[in-house]
DNA sequence: ATTACTAATCATCGAGTAA
DNA sequence: TTTACTCGATGATTAGTAA
């Protein structure tokens, strides 16, 4: 994605375009990127051909509303800066669970549109169909897993889709054996126990660490 | 500046160099950036220019550091926006107090290096010299200011400079009078009472809202 | 290996202007 | 008023290459 493209979509973001639509024309978005008004024209012709933005064009000027893979793009580079600047405040706990095989529910769970929109939009990063379980052991990581579901967290709200209700849930962001960014989802009535960590993360962990079952995986967990 | 310009800091951020130098080809940070081995090494001169990076160059490569400018610029575009994403979950607090004239030393601690490029790094702007002070008169603003001191902040070192020491000082993000953003200071032992609040800016917001002694002027505080 | 200059190419921009 | 086209100017990029 072009810089200058970014650019845009961040300051249409910044009044607000990503609640709703707002007024705008070409003037003042010109302005705002410090360009011509021809050339905030072509930029906006530019970002709609890209799926960018939505617009009603009038001759008393347009609608312009960020559709969700512009919101989703730009959260995913402020998910970016967040894991910089942020974590030398933010808390982390670390644990290291054994990975065993779950019932196959997480897999089908991930796949619903419902979860997966809102982790993109949420957490910036699209899910991999499935979660790695991780059995805790020492009583002291079990003690620190308790004490995740006092955190805030993320909400990924509830949803229906006709044929039944889907509860909601809390995640917080995690990083896996000190490489891939992922998430540990905290769910009220989960299958498992409380000394299990259901982690998610945008690619097969599995596949990426040869994790088998009983392996002993590492989990950093951010608050 | 230039999107293209801000986007090649990002990418610099990314792999650590705010916190100290990182090695770095102009070949690898070409693929970074998605342009030509040339082009990536043009763009070093041009924010080496800038006063943006700093660097040491031989024919092995290059060490390269961002600048603290560079780094609250970065820190600056993170907040703008945090303010948009994180402000459904964070909370806000509104004050209004009655402003009256301090002692002078809130220009004078705010003008002192060592607390000065803290700010600058830590909320992404630059002290004016100077605090407005307000008093609050509601009981039940008296007790959400009681409240601010329970909250985590942003932490604003103390130093020693030869000649005396100076004392960390917490912060909370705030905008005032719905415009400009700036911050509360949280000092543990205060020349005024727990019935103020001392509010910092990048600019002089007794000049900006035309403020006089005795006008009211309204705060909100972020937690 | 590197960095980074020069020249040619390519893209972006704003002025003028139509609709 | 608007939006947004064409076109020449400006600015950025790459290829080639020196150091």
């Amino acid at each position: 994605m072009k810089p200058y493209v970014v650019f845009a979509l961040e300051e249409l973001l910044k009044v607000g375009a990503s609640k709703g639509s707002v007024y705008m024309n070409t003037h003042q978005f010109a302005r705002m990127l410090h360009i011509s008004q021809q050339g905030a024209s072509r930029r906006l012709v530019e970002l709609e051909k890209l799926g960018l933005i939505e617009r009603r064009v009038s001759r008393r000027g347009q609608m312009i509303k960020l559709t969700a893979p512009a919101i989703g793009l730009l959260r995913q580079r402020y998910n970016e800066l967040r894991a910089i600047f942020e974590v030398p405040n933010g808390r982390s706990v670390f644990f290291e669970g054994i990975a065993f095989k779950g019932l196959g529910e997480g897999r089908y769970y991930m796949s619903l549109d419902g979860y997966r929109k809102q982790f993109m939009e949420k957490l910036g990063f699209d899910l991999f169909p499935g979660t790695l379980n991780l059995r805790l052991t020492s009583p002291h990581e079990l003690e620190e897993r308790r004490k995740l579901e006092d955190e805030r967290g993320i909400l990924i709200a509830g949803f229906a889709n006709g044929v039944r209700t889907y509860s909601s849930v809390k995640v917080l962001r995690a990083k896996v054996n000190q490489s891939v960014d992922g998430a540990v989802l905290l769910i009220e009535r989960t299958h498992y126990g409380k000394d299990v960590l259901e982690v998610v993360a945008p690619i097969d962990l599995r596949k990426r660490f040869k994790i088998k079952d009983g392996d002993r995986v590492n989990v950093e967990v951010f608050s």
